[in-house]
RNA sequence: GUGGGUGUAGCUCAGUUGGUAGAGCACUUGGUUGUGGCCCAAGUGGCCGUGGGUUCAAGUCCCAUCACUCACC
């Protein structure tokens, strides 16, 4: 899922982002809250038609946002209490209300209100985060049933941060909820891959399969290639979109960044084995060009590349895991990154 | 023509009572994981306009000269 924060993926149009392959994107509760406001979106009947995207949209709860843009965040029993990160108005976000919000900005598929916690953290605090946010995941669920239950899918949100064993309880306790999806959250918070993978495999190999498994937050193309073998069927992560903007371009060998002088004259396209719309009609040195005179077509460029082979890669994984030969793929995979350009 | 001001990194500028030069931007190279287009880190880069002089030592003090600039004639 691309992350479209704002009611945007940031520098393109619906079209594009469909051109690029994108089916499902993700919102944010807590800055579609903040700005413009439920009331706004409420008059479009949701954010569908607000931001004229017809696909599937998850909105993401706020939990994680609290935790990481709203300085002077207060966690209690009740709910998340925050200052704005814009005009530093009070707001309270309960698990009720994550869910009410959600269910006005008319997302496909809305997310409990969670505590993620900053790693490291103690293993009292962690394990406190974790209890909180699993009775914040029944009340979650409790509104969504109040609400009808079926108009949008309600996935819990796994914590427990680096230890095993609370991921494990996390777990153990959203399933008795029993949710229509579940996730892995309070990953990628600064931890190596390497632990970051092993906290996933924890969740992924308890949950069941016949249910979506969504790891937020993450990740490089390894990272998705390494968690959908252990099971991980979706993904978001501002990666592909932030990193376009900043000049970093995605391809199997490697990452590129364009700006590098070296893509000063080269006539040839990002990446030649690529179909996007970018590669199609641009050569590295025009689009180090327009980066390097920060002009506006850069974002854009680069972003549609970066989306393309995100969801590309998604797709190929799909397809092999449907033909039977994920192995043959990962290993192909692997063999084809250059490890002096990644 | 007369009087004043300014000449230091590609650009804009700091540089103490003299002790062989710094910043921001730009450029180069990394970083970026449930998003402000930012931000962070490291690096390249200087006959201190030019020529003399004083001094152990001059970007700094003295003389000359050139360039740019402002005011007046």
């Amino acid at each position: 899922m691309p992350v479209g924060t704002l009611g945007t993926v940031k520098s393109l149009s619906p079209e594009e982002l469909r051109d690029a392959g994108a089916q499902i994107i993700l919102g944010n509760t807590y800055h579609l809250y903040l700005r413009p406001g439920c009331a706004v979106i409420d008059r479009f009947s949701g954010l569908h038609r607000f931001m004229n995207w017809s696909g599937p949209i998850l909105t993401d709860s706020g939990g994680f946002q609290v935790f990481s843009l709203a300085r002077l965040a207060k966690i209690t029993e009740e709910g998340a209490a925050f200052q704005s990160h814009i005009d530093g108005s009070a707001h309270l976000l309960t698990p009720e209300k994550a869910v009410d919000i959600q269910c006005t900005l008319g997302a496909d598929i809305i997310m409990c209100l969670d505590q993620c916690i900053a790693y490291p953290s103690s293993a009292p605090a962690v394990e406190t985060a974790l209890d909180l946010t699993t009775r914040w995941a029944r009340r979650c669920k409790q509104r969504w049933m109040a609400r009808g239950g079926n108009r949008a899918a309600l996935f819990g949100i796994v914590q427990g941060g680096m230890v095993q064993a609370f991921r494990k309880k996390s777990t153990e306790a959203l399933l008795e909820i029993d949710f229509p999806g579940y996730a892995v959250g309070g990953l990628s918070v600064g931890e190596p891959g390497s632990l970051m993978r092993e906290m996933a495999d924890v969740s992924l190999s308890m949950l069941p399969e016949d249910k979506p498994r969504y790891v937020m937050g993450v990740g490089t193309p390894e990272d998705l290639v390494d968690l959908v073998a252990l099971g991980a069927d979706m993904f978001d992560c501002v990666m592909p979109t932030r990193n376009a903007r900043n000049g970093q371009l995605f391809t199997d060998t490697g990452t590129i960044n364009i700006t590098n002088a070296r893509y000063r004259s080269d006539t040839a396209p990002v990446d030649a084995t690529c179909g996007c719309y970018t590669c199609r009609h641009y050569s590295r040195a025009y689009l180090r060009h327009l980066y390097q005179a920060k002009e506006l077509l850069a974002y854009r460029l680069n972003t549609i590349h970066n989306v393309a082979y995100y969801t590309g890669l998604m797709q190929r994984m799909r397809e092999a895991v449907m033909a039977d030969r994920f192995d043959s793929f990962r290993r192909g995979f692997y063999h084809h990154r250059r490890p002096e350009d990644t």
